[in-house]
DNA sequence: CTGTATCCTTCATGATACTG
DNA sequence: CAGTATCATGAAGGATACAG
């Protein structure tokens, strides 16, 4: 019943949220970096929706050069379990390989 | 890591899953009366498409009239924890009204 | 460094009509 | 009953240039 594909469905958000959620405040360019093919524009824009849905804090720091730091909130917080889960699914699916 | 959006990633992928996993089998037309706003085509892709990813199960039965049934599989069983999870964190977030 | 503004392409969605 | 075929549309994604 929960429309939680709005809430994560974009191509990027499910990454940006674990990423937040479990690894704590990053800045924009970090966040960059750790998403592979992510482009400024569509990292814009995730995050934006992310914040719009109360998922994602965004704290400005008003210096030169600017700095802005991003948080998961509480909200974004209370979707361990789901993500603990799809991770949990995902290693069934791939049982780690033997090297 | 898991590109889980990928596979329920379709407007009616989540509840389609939903229904065959927590309800068991149905058959089209009665997919198509529980899922509201659904329409034939649309059902139909996501079908062949949750089929594709090894999702859901489709018996068809040499009948006249036609008769086809929808059953969860059992990789798609393995995602009910998923599905609790959402189901949880939604009623968390809706908390049940009182009449 | 962290954006915004355009513009363009692709793809999912869905309306409609037809079929065994 | 359970589809397929076709076509239209808009939203999502993304490339590029510019800005405070």
């Amino acid at each position: 019943m929960p429309d939680i594909a709005k809430l994560i469905g974009g191509k990027w958000k499910l990454i940006i949220l674990q990423i937040l959620v479990f690894r704590g405040m990053k800045r924009f360019n970090e966040l960059r970096r750790m998403i592979d093919g992510v482009t400024q524009t569509m990292l814009t824009k995730q995050l934006r929706a992310l914040e719009a849905d109360g998922l994602v804090e965004r704290k400005i720091y008003p210096e030169v050069p600017p700095r802005v730091e991003y948080t998961a909130t509480k909200r974004a917080h209370e979707l361990q379990e789901m993500f603990m889960a799809m991770h949990d699914w995902w290693v069934k699916e791939n049982p780690p390989q033997k090297k």
